[in-house]
DNA sequence: TGGCTATTTGGCTATATTGCCAATAAGTGG
DNA sequence: CCACTTATTGGCAATATAGCCAAATAGCCA
């Protein structure tokens, strides 16, 4: 592979890697409906509040939230929409899996 | 966050973890054009064969390819075409990270 | 100013991931 | 049967990630 095709799946990868944690895959999903808080977010995923600050930086860093100061609070904004058809495909994995699960113990049965 | 939730989020997590890594991604881009063994993705990549052959069993494992004996090779599948659509949204969040950046360097340029 | 809330940073430990090498397994063909 | 190719597994060292606590920073308001 060339270096410039292994950049480039490196820099899509780094942006996958931001959304491949339980807590910032929620952060995401939730900043779809609308902006949210540190403090917020803290509340709903119930994390030491460093540690949702720690996972903001990580989608920030990935250039998928922005955040802005208003007052003493900082709201966090999912910066591309487009992320949600994408979980939809994930769920269709999902899916797919259990059937195959299902495949799997129906087969146990006929034996 | 109620455990039920939780699990929902860690499954999906575990779906997209599965593709963070450029190796695997390249897999999952190359495996939507056709099917591949792992021979010849080892050769695409330019890793130890053993390597690739992790990756593969992390995206088996995460239910996003298929392998099939034939012969001695091991032929892989994409099990789940709809990811393509993900990487064009994964895509525009590399474009807007560059516009950003563009933005950044022409604010210099005014002062 | 002092206290309060919101957020980030540093530090630390536990855990997970990566990638190479060596060894093993499984087909294929002479 | 042996050599060869293809693929997986085990082991190990290097590196990265996660999450907690404590400390620092910043804005607000009495």
């Amino acid at each position: 592979m060339d270096p410039h095709t292994k950049m480039r799946y490196e820099a899509r990868a780094r942006i996958i890697k931001a959304m491949a944690h339980p807590s910032r895959l929620f952060i995401v999903e939730e900043l779809q409906k609308r902006e949210r808080c540190v403090n917020e977010l803290t509340e709903m995923i119930g994390a030491d509040a460093s540690t949702v600050s720690k996972h903001l930086s990580v989608l920030k860093n990935a250039g998928l939230v922005t955040d802005e100061k208003r007052g003493t609070a900082i709201y966090y904004t999912l910066r591309t929409p487009c992320i949600l058809n994408f979980i939809g495909c994930v769920e269709e994995v999902l899916e797919a899996n259990v059937e195959k699960q299902l495949e799997i113990v129906r087969s146990y049965k006929v034996k």
